[in-house]
DNA sequence: GTCATTTCGTGACGGTCGTCACTTCGGCAC
DNA sequence: GTGCCGAAGTGACGACCGTCACGAAATGAC
């Protein structure tokens, strides 16, 4: 039964209120593309403008720097659309996408994407939506990458990881917890600084970890010591 | 004279494919407010959604952290458009807006607003292109915050600010040339490090200082030092 | 099980740059 | 002119963290 990754855009959250006709339509002028884990699907500075549609996997939204380094800029999942800005807009990729897992993502050309737009208001207000969140997600890290220091990024991104965890009330959890290096690239240090942040933080019992769990049983004292830090002096040294 | 910076959206770049009686309708629908430089027009976190228009006059949009240093994300001109996120998404305010200059801006509520891109799918776009394109500066600012040191992205926002000198033809220019701190805010270090990184500049050329101007006589030189910097080890020390 | 590959932890070193502390300069009021 | 205030330049100091270099541990293939 894989009835919920085939080929239908049923769980895009973009066109949930559209109705199953026309949802039937767009699904037939969509491609269907399967990628392994650790493919490219997009190419930043790349000239299409297709926008995509996860059904199944996951992805991860990132760019190299002249130098050579990674920076992280977000992580989808099924449901989730990417590759709208070159649509709206017509300029290059702004970031590659490469899957994290097995993936298959619906392609639909930007002249169709358009298209819904002009007809399906509830379409385009939802795009709105979803940029106006990119916009105030990037502000946050540009505060971040501004004003905290590296370690405190990551207790910072920690606490955003975090979900809260099933089996045991109270307790936050972090499943499966992704290579530090991965950490490390999207907030602007190393694989090195990350691992460093997390040991100083065992000793103190704010975090567990076991296999590829990261267990947070007292959430608000790891706030509450983030904050303090950030008050004390913007996370460089002494005031 | 003043016709040009008087109660009119005509400047308003978001409502250019208006014709002329919707247009007057919008601004039956707006109050005006003027502001003197120095003054908050928006606060941080807080629940008002109108959406503004810069008549005439010149804002920063900035943030503080907790410590309390202060974080750019743009500064807007007459025929820009601020407030519109929380519109949109009915979240707080995202940023503080500061009026840099004596400011006039019209001041539409939250509902007129959407009800326009309910009606004008030609107003919608231009919002969803204009959310593009601060997702896509975002990004930029979030690269060069993870990937140069300060030092370079002092020489990255100089050549960002220049504009091609009307007087001589080749030369760039940054006119007028904002405090050192305005500067610094902007790329997340502080207003000695901008004065070191020009100080630094000053003896090779690229650069001149005169008065409230910065003149950059030879772009495509500054533009190939950055680019070396960066290749030659994203900026912290050697490779 | 073995072996290969990736990930993780940690020590050492040194450059960058944030902080503090002045001095100097420029603009403006009067 | 003088006084005032914000802006700018610069020296000194030292903490932070990026880099390099290991070795240990975990993961996966077979």
């Amino acid at each position: 039964m894989r009835i919920d990754t085939g080929r239908t855009l049923a769980g895009i959250g973009l066109f949930e209120d559209l109705d199953e006709a026309e949802r039937h339509r767009l699904e037939s002028r969509c491609t269907w593309r399967h990628y392994a884990s650790g493919e490219t699907v997009l190419e930043s500075g790349g000239e299409s403008n297709e926008v995509l549609f996860i059904i199944d996997g996951a992805v991860n939204v990132l760019d190299f720097s002249l130098s050579g380094r990674e920076v992280a800029y977000a992580t989808l999942r099924p449901g989730d659309c990417f590759g709208e800005l070159a649509a709206i807009d017509g300029q290059p990729r702004s970031a590659s996408v490469v899957a994290t897992e097995k993936t298959l993502v619906a392609v639909l050309p930007a002249r169709d994407f358009l298209t819904v737009l002009k007809e399906h208001g509830e379409v385009t207000f939802k795009v709105l939506q979803s940029l106006t969140s990119m916009v105030r997600t990037g502000d946050v890290r540009i505060m971040e990458l501004s004003t905290l220091a590296a370690t405190q990024r990551v207790y910072a991104e920690i606490l955003r990881m975090a979900k809260p965890d099933a089996a045991v009330p109270g307790r936050w959890v972090i499943h499966p917890l992704p290579p530090l290096r991965e950490i490390a690239s999207r907030i602007g240090t190393t694989r090195e600084t990350v691992a460093r942040a997390l040991s100083l933080l065992y000793p103190t019992g704010m975090v567990r970890r076991k296999g590829k769990s990261l267990f947070i049983p007292d959430r608000d004292k790891l706030e509450e010591t983030l904050a303090a830090l950030q008050r004390e002096g913007g996370g460089h040294h002494h005031v």
